[in-house]
DNA sequence: GAGCCGTGGCC
DNA sequence: TGGCCAAGGCT
């Protein structure tokens, strides 16, 4: 177990991605630590989510918030708006809470063991194993996507997930060293997303192909085996782009809890299998001006766009007219930008 | 345990 | 084109 930690150590030695929350080869040698708040940004950010996906949140983050204290005070739709696009709502939301937590509660600075993280909004099983060791050197078990299909080769696991975890959690337990945990659960996280994929991996060149059962079984692409998953199926709606004469867009907050939730989005009915009523916002010309195709996690979504120039006395049945200047496409989800956007084209 | 919850890239 | 997948957590 041991040899193969090392074997991966090395290899993250020489071979590390650079990335913006991580410390850099030299101030590591300087036994410099990472900022916990970085890592715990990184680590809610990354759930589910590339890290290309992430690079420019988490520098927009951190350059608007560059602590913990900063973040807790913002506004919430300040912090919604920077998050859109991300996906995951409740995650941004959940974000706002612990951060405030942590202040109230931990005097500003994050508790530094596996079971006080995990007490903590957002923050999981899998997230406080990460911040607790790659911010506090403490050795806790990562588990993640990356460390399930990794241990599932090396140790040739058939059984399918879910029913397979906590025999691929006591594995990556043995594996966890003492010294440098978090630097090798970062190791295994790494393989798992530039060499041991989970399609084609690259196991010419894997740094622990001579340990792995599952390439001398001839098997590991196929590892791990998972259930098969439900069909989506697909959903109708409409959404309403309202426009007054001074540019002002017809905006509402979305509801804390379920799809979106706590998130700026244009009005629209409900999205059910069959067709919802045309419900207009607010008075005005509707026209219809295209449709919009979306997919979410579990349903598609095709949504009729439609769009209206109304009257600058206009008082809607619901949501608030917002500046023009103070809103851009990219501070709604993205099927909403998508709508947005092709209002304004026609 | 299982459903809910986004998005963009890949093949 | 469409299904699959990603550094999961909450209910």
């Amino acid at each position: 177990m041991r040899e193969v930690s090392a074997r991966l150590l090395d290899w993250y030695d020489s071979a590390a991605r650079e990335m913006p929350w991580r410390v850099g080869p030299a101030d590591k040698a300087a036994g410099q630590r990472p900022d916990p708040y970085h890592v715990w940004l990184s680590e809610i950010m990354l759930q589910q989510t590339t890290v290309a996906a992430v690079t420019a949140y988490f520098r927009r983050f951190v350059s608007r918030w560059p602590t913990v204290g900063a973040l807790a005070a913002e506004a919430d739709e300040e912090v919604m708006k920077a998050w859109a696009g991300l996906g995951y709502y409740a995650r941004a939301r959940n974000l706002l809470k612990c951060a405030r937590v942590v202040v109230a509660e931990h005097g500003g600075r994050f508790p530094d063991t596996e079971a006080a993280l995990l007490t903590l909004p957002g923050i999981g099983p899998y997230t406080a194993a990460a911040i607790a060791s790659i911010a506090f050197d403490r050795q806790a078990t990562v588990l993640d996507g990356n460390v399930e299909r990794v241990m599932a080769r090396l140790h040739a696991v058939e059984e399918p997930l879910p029913d397979s975890k906590e025999a691929l959690r006591a594995l990556a337990a043995r594996h966890t060293p003492v010294l440098r945990p978090g630097d090798h659960a970062q190791a295994v996280m790494d393989l798992g997303a530039t060499i041991c994929t989970p399609r084609n991996p690259a196991c010419g060149i894997c740094p622990i192909l001579a340990d792995c059962a599952g390439r001398r079984a001839g098997i590991a692409a196929e590892l791990p085996r998972k259930r098969p998953k439900k069909a989506k199926p697909t959903r109708h709606g409409i959404v309403y782009v309202a426009r007054r004469g001074d540019g002002a867009i017809l905006l509402e907050t979305r509801p804390d809890k379920g799809l979106l939730g706590g998130m700026l989005a244009l009005p629209t009915t409900d999205w059910a299998e069959t067709p919802a009523a045309d419900t207009p916002p607010c008075a005005g010309q509707w026209r219809s001006v295209g449709e919009v195709r979306h997919t979410f996690t579990h349903f598609h979504l095709i949504l009729d766009v439609r769009a209206a120039s109304v009257a600058e006395d206009t008082i809607p049945a619901r949501g608030t007219f917002r500046d023009k200047h103070s809103i851009t496409a990219t501070d709604l989800p993205t099927v909403f930008a998508k709508a947005f956007r092709l209002a304004a084209k026609g």
